[in-house]
DNA sequence: ACCGACTGTCGAAGCGCTTCGACTGAGGCG
DNA sequence: CGCCTCAGTCGAAGCGCTTCGACAGTCGGT
């Protein structure tokens, strides 16, 4: 390879026609002939051009580069954030988009600095906190932004998420229903509460509410994601109530912990405890046994984050939040 | 913001000097008086100016981004890679360089339309596999790349990766020490040592070659992330080798499941089995007990392979391979 | 046969930046 | 005192692409 790489110039020359006939046939924005379009392609191919990303973005004020901020922080399982940032570059790319990674050192700079040199068109802010800092920002910035997570006041911005209160009330629903009149929520570890992460906190709300409308008793509880921690916490709760035989847990790190404590202290499941859990498939049906769970659809969340901000990119209105319903599936735990 | 952003020229305008001089103030490329550059500074300052990215990769043929080859393959331990990924992103930032993420769907085509756009001017690319189907294209690329892993041909490559086989020798020598003299290693998943990854295959490698040496006698197995499996795994080790009695893990999504079944089996660690991890110090600390372990220095692999990368671009010869020395932490496990 | 309305193509004007060569003074040296 | 050097600055030529306006044909309607 190298040498200098093969310009549109080049090509229309080979092809025989203007250098703004090959941009046309490329971007097909306006009409070619099926034959001068042929022979432009076949140029295209025989010569092995590709354009110049940065002439492109130059000439069209269009990067064809969208951002994904994704800030790691403690407590956050990686994993499952990973599936939502594949499913974002898998998308983007449908959309003949990149896709530039920003992580959490650079804060708020670097979102600003990536829109106001014009590297990305748009963002698409991951683990959004109720009171974020980037959040101010991306109202004030040029480029349109896509959240997935919602802030307290998400006024003004185009929030994407699983909905995770309805997921809460789904795993109490689905207790009930199997006669359990006693529940426990193991969520988050508490840096995530305290630190006001939406969607710990609005699962929590959905298992209350829920709870309380039928009739249920329940607590939820923070659980942290080391073993000694998760064992010493349901010795605890196994303890206080002795009537409790359902467990929703919506913590990844920790499932399997919640399942290796329970078989400790001799607790069959589902006999003993009925377990819900709040997770990617993968986890629940590696887990001993199979645990019914309520699947955090990370794809489509990712898919329609890059769609809402796809539309914004075409100047197109957009709905503000939009929450995906969780399904649940019914595996053997419960 | 928004309204259109301030070029150059403005700030040209607004100083009361040329464009190139503004240009020269701020890449440092020429004698610019102290007087003329605190003028362009401060009007950089007060315009808000920011270079736009497609322009300057247009003018200076360098982009200043890399690309982060990123494939996410069953078995590999997510939250590990992602660490690397944090620290590419983080060490690239320190040399003004931003990256584009690159994932598996699109294989090596997304590689080559990167390079030939010039959307980026390097390639980082991780999890390499023994015989790679990028590994051609790399070579072929006008584009600088630096792997991280080794393919089993390295030839006209530019690898970085932790020396697998000596973590492997050091956790057997660790457990002869402490006088055990049947061991096992337990690996990653089968479906790995299949495909042919080269730091499975290395530390199994570096395991056996030791074990001889040191006149232990040893297994190698690979070993599953599913409870059940490591469970039946266990059970099955322990009855076929009674005498077994230093364990060294390297599966970071199995060793909690390692712990449990021991637990299970009323073996006691360290008291009946000592347990060696090779994994990042979060998840052996947070292990019960806490585990001696062999850290994979993901932070500093990634920085290397950015420094690499960087000299690279500066036209400077670096080494073919670079590996990293790991070391060993003495928990409560051994 | 003539007129508009299209279709398909071209040329040229930028997009905002870097970089090259040239120019101007000022300073050092014989 | 004249000449050379060098620091500091400028103007202009691109970098490779998109897009706008213009224009030559073509075609159906009357």
């Amino acid at each position: 390879m190298s040498g200098r790489a093969v310009t549109i110039s080049e090509v229309a020359r080979h092809a025989g026609v203007a250098v703004s006939t090959v941009s046309y046939v490329l971007s097909g924005k306006r009409a070619i002939s099926a034959d001068t379009r042929r022979r432009v392609l076949d140029s295209v191919r025989v010569l092995g051009y590709h354009p110049n990303a940065g002439a492109r973005a130059l000439a069209s004020r269009r990067a064809n580069v969208i951002a994904l901020v994704l800030p790691l922080r403690a407590g956050v399982h990686v994993p499952v954030l990973m599936q939502f940032a594949t499913s974002v570059v898998t998308a983007a790319r449908r959309y003949d988009h990149d896709v530039l990674l920003l992580t959490a050192d650079e804060g708020s700079d670097g979102l600003r600095r990536a829109a106001a040199s014009a590297l990305v068109d748009g963002l698409v802010v991951m683990d959004v906190e109720l009171h974020d800092g980037r959040v101010p920002l991306l109202r004030e910035l040029a480029e349109p932004s896509v959240l997935i997570g919602f802030p307290a006041d998400p006024s003004g911005l185009t929030c994407v998420d699983l909905d995770f209160a309805r997921a809460g009330a789904l795993c109490v629903e689905h207790l009930a229903e199997r006669g359990h009149r006693e529940v426990a929520l193991l969520g988050a570890p508490s840096v995530v509460y305290e630190r006001g992460t939406g969607f710990a906190r609005r699962t929590r709300e959905g298992f209350a509410a829920t709870v309380a409308e039928a009739g249920l008793t329940g607590v939820a509880l923070p659980c942290e994601e080391n073993f000694d921690q998760v064992s010493a916490a349901i010795a605890a709760l196994l303890d206080a109530r002795p009537g409790l035989s359902g467990l929703v847990v919506h913590n990844e790190a920790a499932v399997g912990h919640v399942l290796g404590a329970l078989r400790q202290y001799g607790r069959r499941v589902p006999g003993d405890i009925a377990v819900v859990a709040i997770c990617p498939d993968d986890i629940a049906e590696r887990a001993s046994p199979p645990l019914t769970s309520v699947l955090i659809p990370a794809e489509e969340v990712g898919r329609q984050a890059v769609r809402l901000l796809m539309e914004k990119l075409e100047g197109r209105a957009v709905p503000d939040g939009t929450l995906l319903q969780p399904r649940l599936t019914v595996r053997d735990s419960t």
